[in-house]
DNA sequence: CCAGACGTTGTT
DNA sequence: GTCTGG
DNA sequence: CCAGACGTTGTT
DNA sequence: GTCTGG
């Protein structure tokens, strides 16, 4: 994944930045990593507000009292079909539901057992990707501190025989993050909490959406430089020339 | 009732 | 915390 | 997600 | 193999 710095994020999203923990852009944005999240919230006067908040990617348990234990499971993602029937994410469904902004992400091609192939995912026209995720809060057993952290809602990735972008995307991988229209986000990020059922509605709404808005994505093959999470550089979006092989 | 799990991706 | 399994 | 590390007391 | 770190 790739982010913006906060005090860009907060014009492109008209949103506040809330937490002033400094967020520096990123090109290489691995899970457990802390990243920019919008999501609305009522303000200290009790008034809607859209908020930008640093928040850690893997979604940690409100439940998990150690550290160790916390940071054990993959929460990284949350598959859309089942989330609406899985305990971790009844809670965040019903009642934290947030936007993870993005100008891009990378998927992994998988060729054999040893050999993957990055691509780099992102909109045509240069706007911003707007994730389907979910937050939590949990509570640091040193310190007490609530830290933020969230997940990504995934589907199942377009038929790969769908033709243009959808068709690569269903080429590469066979899931991909759920992306929402700004309309369909604002609806997403209403703090409202919903029943379950209604809950597994809107989710549902966001799921039928999302190919539409993949629509307008592009995806190049870039440099495995992005392999490794040092390696953190807008050079890492640059496409590869696929190879010639005759 | 209490005890124990609570997840995804990808691979088999 | 909340659900499932026993 | 991928890359890279993984371990200590006591016994041989 | 599995976990940690980034």
């Amino acid at each position: 994944m790739q982010s913006k710095i906060g005090s860009l994020l907060e014009d492109e999203l008209e949103a506040r930045l809330v937490d002033e923990t400094p967020l520096r852009a990123s090109w290489n944005i691995p899970p457990g990593a802390r990243v920019p999240i919008l999501l609305e919230q009522a303000d200290d006067d009790g008034a809607l507000e859209r908020q930008i908040i640093a928040a850690r990617w893997g979604l940690l348990k409100p439940w998990n009292k150690e550290q160790r234990e916390a940071f054990q499971w993959r929460t990284h993602n949350a598959q859309a079909e089942t989330a609406g029937q899985k305990r971790t994410w009844k809670g965040p469904l019903t009642s934290r539901r947030c936007a993870v902004p993005a100008e891009a992400y990378y998927e992994w091609e998988k060729i054999t057992e040893k050999d993957k192939r990055p691509y780099a995912i992102r909109p045509a026209d240069g706007s911003m990707i707007l994730f389907a995720g979910l937050w939590e809060t949990w509570k640091q057993p040193e310190d007490e501190q609530l830290i933020v952290t969230f997940t990504i809602l995934t589907g199942a990735a377009p038929d790969e025989n769908a033709g243009g972008v959808l068709g690569e995307l269903g080429r590469i991988h066979h899931r991909m993050p759920l992306a929402m229209s700004s309309e369909m986000a604002s609806e997403w990020m209403n703090p409202v909490k919903l029943s379950e059922d209604a809950a597994q509605e809107l989710l549902k709404r966001v799921y039928a959406g999302a190919y539409e808005v993949a629509r307008g994505w592009e995806v190049q093959e870039v440099s495995n430089a992005v392999n490794t999470v040092a390696n953190d550089s807008p050079e890492l979006l640059d496409p590869v020339e696929p190879e010639v092989l005759f």
